[in-house]
DNA sequence: AGTTGACGGTACGGGACCGTACTGTATTCT
DNA sequence: AGAATACAGTACGGTCCCGTACCGTCAACT
């Protein structure tokens, strides 16, 4: 009824879509993006296959028919709740990092994010299966800032570093903990602070325009 | 069998305790800290009265004789498990300081801590009444390193220094984030260079002796 | 037109779980 | 000794949920 199905009238011969993109199985990402939803809202004790079928306007058979069971129900949830921070390239650590620190406010204060991330990493700490996917998808968001720390070492912006991990961990860790164990929201005024103190720690000098 | 239950043949007056310790309830706290233990084996999917009932030896009726239901056992276990960081005044931030680290490392790394910090952030985020309790519990974690800052800004050891609620999560963040987001060890080579940066974050400057 | 396939809706079996009630027993208090 | 209390054990009603099966429908394809 509040169509965000369409009807296949103006479609030619490519499969309904939602967004307009041709990608394989949009029903499937239609569920999975409810899912989020339902678990943003309820958490993990309310989030069933039969309310996720009602949530989302649809039979359990159509969910059981995409994945086996449950569980795997949570790791489609996880892959596509995953998200990838870009950073280009620009010359300066400083100007990098506010680009990460910008992906990362926008997303870490998306509504419904702190619940979502709590119920999924619940998930991938009890159950193996889960936590590879977690894991999998942590990864991948290690790289941007990864490879921002690796072309400041190269300009030599950034002073007395060798453990790359630990930087990571050391400028993830002051905004996840404000945003997703406090539950507080990410303004520019913490934002600007963390980098201030985070710029600091490293010893932070702008290259010298080599 | 395997008793951690002791007979009260030599108890005397004192009701029978686990521990030692003569305190209200030690047949509720027992309850606790199986239910603990539960929360780290199996997360929430795996937590169910009756199995916390037969883990821990005792009959549903005493599980609700103490508690009303199933939410009011997790507010219990939450500030069962809640826990304090002393930090005494030696009158040096940085000293104080590995204080309050040596206290997160022993905490944080113990086993099962991650699993229970998930599960049980996970209710205390979709459920308002166990998240009011999480919070009383994360503020009275706070006041520790609160003070350590206050005393450090009296000194005058570190600078450039506003907000006391910045520092806090950015002190923590690094470890929570490698603890409990990633389930990585709290090595000493970690904490050694978590404490070098945010050293050099706050500027820290030994105090003048005064 | 006829077939195919995906779908929504419904129902169902089986199991798990919550919270309560009941019974018998051991210990403590009076 | 007798009463009161806390307990273990068991059973039970009611509910919920998972995963499957069945049926009728509608659109796409041949």
């Amino acid at each position: 009824m509040a169509g965000n199905r369409v009807d296949a009238t103006a479609g030619g011969t490519e499969p309904v879509t939602v967004g307009g993109a041709a990608e394989p199985d949009p029903g499937g990402e239609a569920i999975l993006d409810t899912a989020i939803r339902l678990l943003a809202d309820g958490g993990l004790s309310a989030f069933t296959i039969d309310r996720l079928a009602s949530t989302a306007r649809v039979s359990k058979t159509s969910i059981y028919r995409r994945w086996p069971d449950k569980k795997a129900v949570f790791r489609a949830v996880l892959s596509r709740w995953g998200h990838r921070a870009e950073v280009v390239d620009v010359g300066d650590f400083a100007t990098e990092l506010d680009q990460w620190y910008a992906d990362r406010r926008d997303t870490y204060n998306r509504d419904g994010f702190r619940e979502v991330a709590t119920s999924l990493l619940e998930l991938s700490v009890h159950d193996p299966e889960i936590g590879r996917a977690m894991d999998a998808d942590r990864r991948s968001g290690w790289t941007a800032m990864r490879q921002i720390l690796r072309r400041a070492l190269d300009r030599g912006e950034i002073t007395g570093v060798e453990d790359v991990d630990h930087l990571e961990q050391f400028f993830l860790g002051p905004i996840y903990c404000r945003a997703v164990l406090e539950g507080q929201e990410l303004d520019d005024a913490t934002i600007a602070n963390f980098r201030r103190l985070s710029l600091a720690a490293v010893g932070y000098q702008k290259a010298p325009r080599a």
